[in-house]
RNA sequence: GCACCCGUGGCUCAACGGAUAGAGCAUCUGACUACGGAUCAGAAGGUUGGGGGUUCGAAUCCCUCCGGGUGCGCCA
């Protein structure tokens, strides 16, 4: 079924030839959807907006959805729902079960590359805001309909696991025993000793040869190393409450049998060159050559993701890859994209985006970093949030400051700010839900029957509260098509703020009759909604606070 | 040198080319012993970094300058 929108903007534009680009009113005396159209037709017309405006009213006939029309202002069409038509749609919108979310009409399959920490390291701030974001794109993606394979692109191959797998064996310590912190530590000491010994440097190198040629004893520990990096990841993905499990894997180490195919297939094609005895491509528009092997014969990093891409493709039948990464390496990944669509790995017809993420800063507004100047840790910075909240609502405060703004800008990780419960904050939208599940209990608890049917809908805080209501939908799929979480933020603290005021000024538990059920059936609605909002932005709904 | 991102009240941020640029925090004033006051109402606070241009209309698009950040062959 349309939506309500959807079906006056039909009509709308039935009568005024274009699409009126119906928008929720800018302002209260604007009633409740506005358009511009007489506007944007004046001049081809030759009349004045007002005339062309009075023009489409008369021949309009909405009045089985709206109030009479106004024009107002230079020719604005501003359109007031009736309320029982708006009652109508909020007592629909309730017996749906994805309350108004609608499904895609053409379902994709979207892979998303997220999270991808390093193995043998711990995760740090730049993971947590991928892995955050990664995690709605899921959740939002799945909730309207596509079939979703997220990637977990770790960091398990490249010639550092030379360097860590012989330092592993001159420590004699046993992999399979440390924790990810130990092995941080041993990685950083292997990383020490290969700059200052020079005998290590050499023995690290053929190291890197035996576990490229498979030694079986460089594999085991390799692979150990592994498992206790994914113990790691996978305590704080549980902490996190993101939906990243195992079966999302896939290392870098998963595209080491396709990279010999990959730049055969380029140079082959005549893609690919070689040049200062580097097999490169140029790609118009880049200032500098894509590396796919190296002039000492290894393998660059790009051509691990032209893999993938492959793959991804192929393998996986992906319509949409989207790869959540910091925002540094844009140019990164258009030149990859760039690389694949020559190559003809990545056709046109699949969508290849890259969702660059800004910086996390410290209070001095400067990178977040450490004392000793090292990343924050992402269980650092949990840690701080939960000294000041329970860890629902610190995870709730942390995950909705950093998608309540536009991902592609740096934010300030400021805790005293992020836990505060007014204002644009994930604990305030905790504290709405919660308030109105007592408030349903309570019901309950008196034997108030909740009924499914919003029958008046007199009072202007009812009303707004029902209108914002019934965009839900329409925000989530404006969500999922331009990958903006601080849309459906933005959406929920208004929705949050309109519950207040509703809450304010029409009692609910007090009043009586046909009004109680009406407002007891709008709360049901307004907390449904909460949760599935929150829930696509991985927060969790809490009962009670 | 080339390219990308950012610049909006004291602070943190919104605004799909449209009406008087909106919120929150902080500040000030109020709200029935209050269905959860972890709330709500109100006040004050702006030349949207500067200057040009396009348009009936610009925070938004174009040009230019300033300021901050980032990326640009063999690290990922």
């Amino acid at each position: 079924m349309s939506s309500l929108p959807n079906e006056l903007n039909a009509r709308v534009q039935a009568v005024a030839g274009i699409d009126p680009e119906l928008r929720p009113a800018t302002k209260p005396q604007f009633g409740h959807f506005q358009s511009n159209v007489a506007l944007r037709l004046a001049k081809s017309q030759g009349q004045p907006p007002r005339a062309v405006a009075q023009r489409i009213v008369d021949q309009l006939d909405v009045t089985d959805l709206c109030e009479p029309l106004e024009i107002a202002g230079p020719g604005f069409l501003n359109f007031r729902l009736r309320s029982d038509v708006l009652a109508r749609a909020v007592t629909d919108q309730l017996a749906e079960p994805a309350v108004g979310v609608q499904a895609s009409s053409r379902p994709q399959t979207v892979v998303i590359d997220y999270s991808a920490p390093n193995v043998a390291k711990q995760m740090h701030v730049g993971h947590l805001r991928t892995t955050i974001i990664g995690d709605c794109f899921n959740r939002v993606l799945t909730a309207v309909g596509h079939r979703v394979l997220p990637q977990n692109h770790i960091g398990d191959w490249g010639t550092q696991f030379g360097m860590l797998v012989e330092y592993v064996l001159d420590a004699g310590v046993d992999a399979s025993q440390l924790t990810l912190p130990e092995a941080e530590d041993l990685y950083k000491r292997g990383s020490l000793r290969f700059r200052e010994d020079p005998e290590f440097a050499e023995r690290a190198r053929r190291r890197v040869v035996a576990l490229q040629s498979g030694d079986e004893q460089t594999l085991t520990i390799w692979r150990q190393l592994i498992e206790i990096s994914l113990t790691g990841f996978n305590a704080a993905y549980d902490r996190l409450n993101v939906r990243l499990t195992d079966d999302h894997l896939a290392g870098e180490s998963t595209y080491n049998d396709d990279l010999a195919s990959v730049a055969a297939e380029l140079e082959a094609g005549g893609t690919a060159v070689i040049d200062q005895g580097a097999l490169v491509v140029f790609v118009e528009g880049f200032n500098a050559p894509m590396i796919v092997r190296k002039s000492d014969g290894g393998y660059g990093y790009s051509i691990t993701d032209l893999a993938a891409i492959r793959r991804r493709v192929r393998d996986l039948h992906a319509d949409r890859i989207i790869y959540v990464t910091d925002a540094r390496q844009g140019d990164h990944f258009a030149q990859v994209f760039a690389v694949a669509r020559l190559a003809g790995w990545l056709p046109d017809d699949v969508i290849a985006q890259h969702v660059g993420y800004g910086m996390v800063l410290g209070p001095d507004g400067k990178p977040y970093k450490t004392r000793e100047g090292k990343a924050m840790l992402l269980a650092d910075l949990l840690d701080m949030a939960e000294e000041q909240a329970a860890p629902p609502i610190a995870l709730a405060a942390i995950k909705y400051a950093d998608l309540s703004n536009g991902l592609n800008k740096d934010y300030v990780f400021d805790v005293d700010r992020m836990v505060q419960t007014t204002g644009n904050t994930g604990p305030y939208l905790q504290y709405a839900h919660a308030r109105l599940f007592q408030v349903l209990r309570r019901a309950e608890a008196e034997g108030l029957v909740v009924e499914e049917k919003i029958a008046v809908l007199a009072e202007p805080a009812e009303q707004a509260l029902a209108l914002i209501l019934t965009r839900f939908g329409e925000v989530v799929a404006e969500v999922a098509d331009t990958l903006q979480p601080h849309r459906l933020c933005g959406y929920l603290y208004e929705l949050a703020g309109a519950l207040s005021v509703f809450y304010e000024q029409c009692p609910v538990l007090k009043s009586d009759g046909e009004i109680r059920a009406s407002r007891l059936a709008l709360c049901t609605l307004t907390k449904k909604v909460l949760a599935s909002g929150l829930d696509m932005l991985g927060i969790e709904a809490l009962e009670r606070m």
